[in-house]
DNA sequence: CAGCATCCCTTTTGATACTG
DNA sequence: CAGTATCAAAAGGGATGCTG
């Protein structure tokens, strides 16, 4: 039976894992969260409710799965300082740095074509409205 | 009031498209079937059954749906030729090609360094099953 | 063939409360 | 502080039937 070697269930997860190992690991990155970790931790480490707050709008269940998944892969190394009250730095492996930079490079490309992007859309609703109502 | 510009409703879009809009370009292009998508119109154009048969596992649903997102955004061309029985043929337009390319650093990325994140997974596997039962 | 509309289930995400 | 557990809301996604 498939046995998740994760603690938590996620059995999309699991399935897909089988067929496409490397798009998860796509999907990981580009996720909704994992996009915006992977930059802020581009510029400095981060302790988890200092990353929390720079994010934004992020709950800490979907922080911590984030974090947890970064760091499965590979990316994010954890770093539990044996004190109280606890204190846990974040921060880019080597491995991670890479994705993150070509994460970026995509990011800052949508950010430069992003004009163009909203004229294409312009043009592509006026379009629609005017097949409407003619 | 929020008035979605596009047909149907897509409120969560409409919520998050006014305070990053160049968030949601990147997820347009990174998401599960726009990955797929892009990167198999990078070899040539295809008609909508061709492409889905291509991609394979996907919906005529979602795959319309990411094809008039990719269209919208302007990265994909449909070109609609007036025959019977109906022939659609898309492509990308010089802007998605750009994406498609950086999509396909991205997802080449992840494949090279396959190995590295499995032998990853497996090593924070093991530790946390020796953490669990010692 | 190429889609749109609808219904319905699954997965993801978020709010809240609680613990070491 | 740094999380985990739990529950409810939302989005994603698929199956089917229908149209031009």
């Amino acid at each position: 039976m498939a046995v998740s070697n994760s603690s938590h269930a996620r059995p999309a997860e699991d399935l897909r894992e089988a067929m496409c190992p490397h798009r998860l690991v796509l999907e990981h990155v580009t996720s909704r969260w994992g996009v915006l970790v992977l930059l802020a931790l581009l510029d400095r480490s981060y302790r988890f409710s200092e990353l929390r707050r720079h994010v934004g709008r992020v709950s800490e269940k979907m922080l911590a799965q984030t974090l947890q998944t970064l760091e499965r892969d590979g990316f994010v190394l954890r770093d539990a300082k044996p004190v109280i009250p606890p204190r846990v730095d974040y921060s880019l492996t080597p491995i991670g740095r890479e994705a993150a930079e070509r994460v970026r490079a995509l990011a800052e490309w949508t950010g430069v074509r992003m004009e163009q992007v909203q004229e294409a859309r312009a043009a592509y609703d006026e379009a629609r409205e005017a097949k409407l109502k003619p």
